[in-house]
DNA sequence: TATCAATTGTGAACTATATAACAGTGTGAT
DNA sequence: ATCACACTGTTATATAGTTCACAATTGATA
């Protein structure tokens, strides 16, 4: 495994620079890891072990440097160049997702949809240009796509992960009810919305969880 | 911890039953182990220890009983009584969720809706009553409601959690992009889909995961 | 300047989860 | 009837992730 960076913490960075973020608007300017901690629904000590992965150091008076320490997971985080996003399926979870990443981070945009129906093909929805699904290695060669997004149905999600890996694109966020068997140069990440309601559900009928917010280490 | 269950496997088991229910719908009556595997993207071993935790067992020769194995799943995934679901937040994403899950589970429903915003008050969206948020807890008691959805914007979150806890819910699945902050005996599952897309941007431009289809036991 | 209090950074311990290994089992072929 | 095979059930091992615990650090205070 050639990163070092557990997956866990990648994604816990995300959290947290969307929170520092806030808190930087509100013109915080230092912050203690437990104070983080308490925000992003964390230990004091996984918020050190995190800033540790990405080697952002504080000071034990002052805390962190917020606006440095944005600034730090942004190094790590990001592309260096926008990473462009293809999104396959404008139903109505396509058309949601389009709404709700439009403009959310600079660098990270949906920048074309795709879909197999004639009818939604050629028009611009939320700002976002529609091809058909045929054409998505053409835009992707044209454009640069590295990351895709499939909101299809189950009995189609496979057809259109083939499709974008064979137009190059290496990573995938999969709200299809249903595991996509791509290559292993290639991440998927499943958003599983049945599975997560019935989580939910099966978990809201047991009493009690041991979810921490009462961190052990600060009573 | 109570239950014995790794939170892993219960949500494995929701995704077993779903690709089981699709085989049986296709006429299969038996499987085994690692055929179950390449469908749900895991391993032989994984499958099996799986349905060790729920105390199915299967013949070594034939394999499972695919009908008795998912009655099995039911009987230790479902409560025996029907669940009902709340849906706080009818924006384009609320309305997405609504759409998807209808009908996808029998025992599981969204009965209701709500939102603060008076024009969707008393509307039936997509067979769906909508309520203001004020009549959350009147409703939940009336209709003995266990699970709430939130997807409402990061700012009123932390808000809608406090409601769906006064109104007794014990588990939340939430969509709003920051965490929620509620006492331990209520369950709360996080779909961050900003997190999940950084992360496959991030990963994307990684290069390889290991992610293993090819199951180390069946080589 | 010396002491104190709060916090950091991090090795070590722990917990959760996944994989491997293999003895046990039931059926079909001989 | 016995054997060989392909699988299961489960124990043992390995890996991933989290928390603990404490020495090191630094600014504030006397």
């Amino acid at each position: 495994m050639p990163n070092t960076v557990s997956q866990k913490t990648i994604g816990r960075l995300s959290l947290y620079r969307r929170l520092l973020q806030a808190l930087a608007n509100k013109g915080v300017k230092y912050i203690y890891s437990h104070q983080i901690a308490v925000i992003a629904s964390a230990t004091a000590a996984q918020v050190r072990r995190d800033w540790m992965a990405i080697g952002y150091s504080g000071s034990p008076t002052k805390g962190y440097e917020v606006a440095e320490l944005i600034d730090a997971i942004g190094k790590f985080l990001d592309s260096p160049k926008e990473q462009k996003v293809a999104l396959v399926g404008i139903g109505n979870l396509g058309r949601a997702i389009l709404i709700f990443f439009a403009g959310r981070r600079p660098k990270l945009n949906i920048v074309a949809a795709f879909d197999n129906d004639p009818y939604k093909v050629n028009r611009v929805i939320h700002g976002c240009k529609c091809y058909h699904i045929d054409q998505l290695k053409t835009v992707s060669d044209e454009t640069g796509i590295d990351v895709g997004i499939v909101a299809v149905p189950a009995s189609e999600a496979q057809k259109a992960a083939e499709k974008m890996v064979a137009a190059g694109i290496k990573g995938i966020l999969n709200f299809a009810p249903t595991p996509l068997r791509v290559g292993n140069n290639v991440y998927v990440e499943d958003i599983d919305m049945t599975m997560s309601l019935e989580k939910v559900a099966f978990f809201a009928r047991q009493g009690n969880f041991e979810r921490n917010f009462t961190s052990g280490e600060y009573e």
